[in-house]
DNA sequence: TTAGGTGCAAAAGCTTTGCAATGCT
DNA sequence: AGCATTGCAAAGCTTTTGCACCTAA
């Protein structure tokens, strides 16, 4: 998604061109895939406009969710955390997470396209992501385990 | 997990068991399965004793979260929530996340279990738990839309 | 007895909002 | 021109903390 396709999507959606949202979308595109939160992305605006208010950026990333273009995360950390959404490659997010070395895996695959369908259908939900975490224990820690073993 | 063993839990790590937190578990046990906001437990522990103070629930839930005792779950609204910890029958926790307007809808199905058998034999992974969270737009907030829809 | 727990109120810290001024379209 | 948008400051929110008093063990 580039700056282009996100002033098309707010333009039909009737938001206005502002400059401060220019440069947020700017600020924001620069992160490239990275997760940012709406502190960072002000300091990284305030860069180029240093007038810009925080409630302009929060207002904007608002927006922005509502429109899908980004995503909320949350790494409970106090403040909430933004993403860039592609909405075509599926970019979804899938971590094996083990309770023992807290090894992270991640999963490529999307093995959820079936799921989704099923969730739209029966639950009326229109899915604009989805994350997964899977906690267990990796190979080498299972093997290693001292005492009851589960299935 | 019954109050019995909560309380065992507290006494052998040392805490001690007050009127205050014996009325906290005995609320947060009421809720059964269901999430739960701090504030929801703290209404519900001043109906029976209206000179509880909020912060002594936020310290109680603080201990039992640490013991493992409840697991916070977070929705991005704004404040976290909790869910009693279920450590024998496994206990799946999906939900729906409307971006709009925030709502929580549970799935009680498990949709996931032929997901997980192809997890364990491609990745060599044992899975012991798992946490879908599927975020996009109810039904109703959908409807009401401002501007470009997705499908 | 005494270390830990409680209630209150105030502080913290992220986020939202009211309002007058400003600026897209 | 008309109405959305902005910046500022103030308010709102949940959550944490300091402190004097209390209490379970």
């Amino acid at each position: 998604m580039d700056q282009q396709q996100i002033v098309e999507i707010l333009r039909k959606s009737g938001y206005k061109l502002t400059p401060q949202r220019r440069i947020t979308i700017d600020a924001l595109l620069a992160k490239g895939n990275e997760h940012f939160s709406v502190d960072e992305l002000y300091r990284q605006v305030k860069e180029e406009s240093p007038e810009v208010g925080m409630s302009t950026i929060y207002r904007t990333v608002q927006i922005l969710e509502e429109m899908g273009i980004i995503t909320r995360r949350n790494f409970d950390d106090g403040f909430a955390r933004f993403e860039l959404c592609e909405r075509n490659e599926k970019h979804w997010h899938h971590h094996l997470i083990c309770l023992k070395c807290n090894k992270v895996i991640e999963m490529q695959d999307d093995y959820l396209e079936t799921l989704e369908k099923e969730i739209e259908e029966k639950k009326n939900f229109i899915i604009m992501n989805h994350e997964l975490k899977v906690y267990g224990y990796c190979s080498d820690c299972y093997k290693n385990m001292k005492g009851v073993k589960f299935d």
